[in-house]
DNA sequence: ACCTGAACACCGTTCAAGT
DNA sequence: ACCTGAACACCGTTCAAGT
């Protein structure tokens, strides 16, 4: 009696995956190509079409992945119950990551196509541990503004820092700690502020 | 005698640049090929090579055109004098230009290339009006990291607006003006807020 | 059931040949 | 002096053919 051995997989999907986190971090979204990642996983790259839809859906887990990574740091990260000291560990967290995985940090920003977007969990859960903060430090009514405006300002200097925006010279750490105490006291003093 | 006639360029470096303005704005910077640009300018991609010395410096020269573009506009809206009413413009200025052309706005904070990347005066020429503001606001001494903390703040934010990181609810055009007023706010109490 | 190789449409870029 | 068309190396993706 003759039996049928379907050929096993010589590789998988989350070895498909790491790969192109490996390619991400060391070239960016332009070096993550199909042929790249087959070529670290050991097949061809049409081979990869049997574990993932497109390059697009590759992308799309590949930047779930990243953030659930940045995820967890955070969460690990704000635990003292003191908002400002909690707060400054993140903005470090924050930091530490765009300078050790700059293309993953920066992909967490980027407009990406529809197939590419990450799942709306995954931005909702990393950025759980940043939205307690900014509660505790502006009250139940304004920690969505807060935790916007928190995000924002470390997504938009971290990305600045990385791009060489910064080339007027001034110490950038220094610059980053600026912030966060401007934007603690800010948060703090809003309604002291008129609204036009 | 005879007279060598050469043929007159059928395009320009300036409409060139513009054509590639125009296929940015309309499909971002994956729409920006050369054979495109070719097609609205009217001659082949290999052309442009006449022109232009590869695809990274026709994105050099749009990039560039597009902080010459922001600056201006951001040059005519700080007016008043008052700071806290300028920085407003400013902010509505910004929001403006981003939701106008948010693959032009994108491009003025992504990480390119050696070669794509703008001389470094299109960034200082275009944030000016920001560091005069942010003078008025914080005193000559932290003028620089209050301006650092409003571009970035800016640029992450609209950022995440682009790229729907916002989808928690909430008025997004609400959280804008919060996280003005906490910075014009926190910017002028920073000192007040022990440095650890 | 998975993998390969050929094929197709599309890139950027170079270059000899046309005018 | 500029433009074209062919050529090359590289993409993503599909699919018949192999095992």
């Amino acid at each position: 009696m003759e039996v049928r051995v379907p050929t096993p997989s010589r590789t998988s999907l989350e070895e498909i995956v790491t790969a192109g986190r490996t390619v991400l971090r060391a070239g960016g979204l332009d070096a993550l190509t199909m042929q790249r990642v087959g070529d670290l996983v050991g097949v061809r790259a049409s081979s990869l079409y049997k574990h993932v839809p497109s390059r697009a859906g590759l992308v799309r887990l590949v930047v779930e992945d990243v953030f659930a990574d940045l995820g967890a740091r955070l969460d690990a990260a704000a635990t003292t119950g003191d908002p400002a000291t909690d707060l400054r560990a993140l903005g470090r967290v924050l930091r530490e990551f765009a300078h050790e995985d700059r293309y993953g940090f920066d992909l967490l920003f980027s407009p990406l196509s529809q197939e590419a977007s990450p799942d709306s969990g995954s931005f909702a859960a990393a950025s759980a541990p940043i939205l307690r903060v900014a509660e505790a430090i502006a009250g139940p009514d304004d920690a969505l503004p807060a935790a916007r405006t928190l995000t924002a300002w470390a997504a938009g200097f971290l990305r600045m820092e990385l791009v060489g925006d910064f080339h007027l010279g001034g110490d950038v750490g220094e610059a980053f700690d600026f912030g966060i105490r401007a934007l603690v006291a800010g948060i703090r003093d809003v309604r002291a502020v008129p609204r036009e």
